[in-house]
DNA sequence: GATTTACTTGACTAAATGGTCTAGTATGAG
DNA sequence: CTCATACTAGACCATTTAGTCAAGTAAATC
């Protein structure tokens, strides 16, 4: 009974890019109504507070975006390095276009949102620890089988999973903070260095 | 001639431990004045508006607190790989204690900061990478003396560097984030693997 | 000690912002 | 078709906030 309503789905939308964007804070309950085209009242019909939204926000980021595309780039079907490969080339190339587009790099919004909730919404930040522990498996789980392959030495792939993700998400920060590519650049081979291994050449043609 | 003063030291320790507690954006000038002991009318007396304030605060951040600590840890009277062991157990020593008596963990003001402003403010990031970039110089100069005493592969050091201090900022940025010190615990191992070799377990007298 | 000038004070303004409320509207179910 | 109900609209209010200002105060220099 009643109608039904896509307003939730444009504010995490709108959350999302303004907040990515710009900053958690500086984003008011107004521009996120503006930029989603929906009235205040209809916001807080569906939502208590910023807090609340940007939880679903996190979630519906990782349900378009992210998930998605690191289905893709983690295939299986590619060698263990190559979906390394694919992962960083990817990043570089989704930034360029961005900077492009925006003449600005932004980064990763886990690292730069999470950091600045989470001394303010404790929740939230829970929510971006659980995504990041989502991006590890992939990660994991490259290693395990490029250990099986006799690609990498036998170190314990969880430990390597958590180095290498630290160090590509500073590595976003770093790009955002400096408004440069270049962090993400260097990273396929300090990700090899760090691995003990060489990653390969990012294929030109990839499209994911 | 007219009275001196040193209302914009007050000011720029007390934003400096406000929006690395808290964020930048949520730190209004009222607050400010208010952690300083100073009124507003000073404030604007002294500065134009925050970021002005910001960008003298981190530099007193690096002289009054960075400085002087990556000097005693980075002090060439101990080995290269010992520096490193200094560096990290220190910034974890401190974070410790800053954990039990805040309960948070705060990272790294200019990760966090950093991050934030990034789209705001250009000039204070500026600053911002500027400080991460005599950060590394200390690395740099670790590591070369680490490939001098053959401790290392002559890697570029400068490329090492950049890997060493992109890893460890990833990883307080982490902490922040997860509330847990279990990043910071990590880093010996996780920078060893980075620069091929082993980091010597911290001396637990050291006091810098 | 006089004087000049840098600094301090705190009340004041205007704008932005979070949040509320009531009247109205569309739509799914019977 | 109609009715119950979820949703929408947007005016409205109370606070917070950045920034101003004019009058007052302290100290460095002569």
């Amino acid at each position: 009974m009643g109608r039904t309503s896509d307003t939730p789905k444009k504010l995490q939308a709108a959350l999302c890019e303004l907040m990515w964007q710009q900053s958690y804070g500086r984003v008011t309950i107004d521009a996120i109504c503006k930029h989603a085209g929906v009235k205040k009242g209809s916001f807080y019909h569906a939502y208590p507070d910023k807090a609340a939204l940007a939880l679903e926000a996190f979630e519906y980021f990782w349900r378009a975006h992210s998930r998605p595309w690191m289905d893709g780039a983690f295939s299986p079907s590619s060698d263990p390095l190559t979906r390394l490969s694919n992962w960083l080339a990817g990043r570089l190339e989704k930034t360029l276009e961005c900077k492009e587009l925006h003449g600005k790099i932004y980064g990763c919004p886990l690292y730069s949102v999470g950091t600045e909730i989470s001394t303010l919404e404790p929740v939230v930040a829970e929510k971006v620890t659980e995504l990041l522990r989502r991006y590890r498996r992939y990660l994991a789980s490259t290693l395990r089988d490029a250990v099986a392959d006799g690609l990498i030495k036998p170190d314990d792939p969880d430990e390597v999973a958590r180095d290498v993700l630290t160090l590509v998400e500073g590595a976003l920060t770093q790009a955002r903070i400096s408004n440069s590519a270049d962090p993400l650049r260097r990273l396929p081979s300090s990700v090899g260095r760090l691995i003990g291994a060489t990653i390969p050449e990012a294929s030109k043609t990839l499209t994911l």
